[in-house]
DNA sequence: TTGACGTATCGGAACCTTCCGATATAGTTA
DNA sequence: TAACTATATCGGAAGGTTCCGATACGTCAA
């Protein structure tokens, strides 16, 4: 114990464990490579199932699974026309974070090196 | 395949398979409580491992676990003072992530209901 | 030196995620 | 109706994460 009065002080304006948690479950959600790719997409306009598989590289029943698991956090919309099934954005939060993960990962070319800044 | 030239031109615009890796992965690092509340405890301060596990209410191997998985990853850096170890942030994009966090969910109150905007 | 304290590491149990093939459903065309 | 396409769901294997107790390390004070 150090300085407990010092951390009592600004443990007052920290956001609760509580929502921290649902934080952490939304960013768990969107911590994955083909995710982010969709949610990219989605950002630019809507798509099917199998348009956003093929950009992932990954089957469409694959690509099924993760807008589902999207869908029920709330992050994307559905609507169905004919046999396809378009999806879009429900969470307008979403565009600033990518924007933020954009800034950090850039735009198109890889590897800066994690550990910089 | 409903647009095929559609889709390979905005293609263009995305950020690689390989950095949206990276991207996840760091979103990995940040997706757990205690995480987010050191972080966001850091961006106003420095403080000891006793003093975050406190606040996370964890015992402090616990607490060093997660400082050392974010140290890892490059968000964090370390000094000892005598037998304390402060650490910092070493990441200056965690501000404006944890800032997207705050606004989405909150500065102290929970449950808001994760499905809407 | 000894003892206390703050921090770090190890090993393992429990749980969660990802991925895949197989299969099911629903809409469209003939 | 049957055949085809697009999407969704199921079950299970493989691997990863979280948490915990036990223990080790490094520093300080007596």
């Amino acid at each position: 114990m150090v300085d407990t009065k010092r951390t009592n002080l600004r443990l007052s304006k920290l956001t609760s464990l509580e929502s921290l948690g649902q934080a952490a479950e939304c960013l768990r959600t969107l911590a994955h490579p083909h995710r982010l790719r969709i949610i990219q997409m989605l950002l630019a306009g809507r798509y099917t199932v199998g348009e956003l598989a093929e950009a992932c590289e990954i089957p469409s029943h694959m690509a099924s699974e993760h807008l589902r698991l999207m869908q029920r956090c709330g992050f994307l919309n559905v609507s169905k026309d004919g046999r396809c099934v378009y999806y879009t954005i429900a969470e307008p939060h979403l565009a600033s974070i990518m924007a933020c993960i954009e800034a950090r990962f850039g735009g198109s070319k890889a590897a800066r090196g994690t550990a910089s800044a």
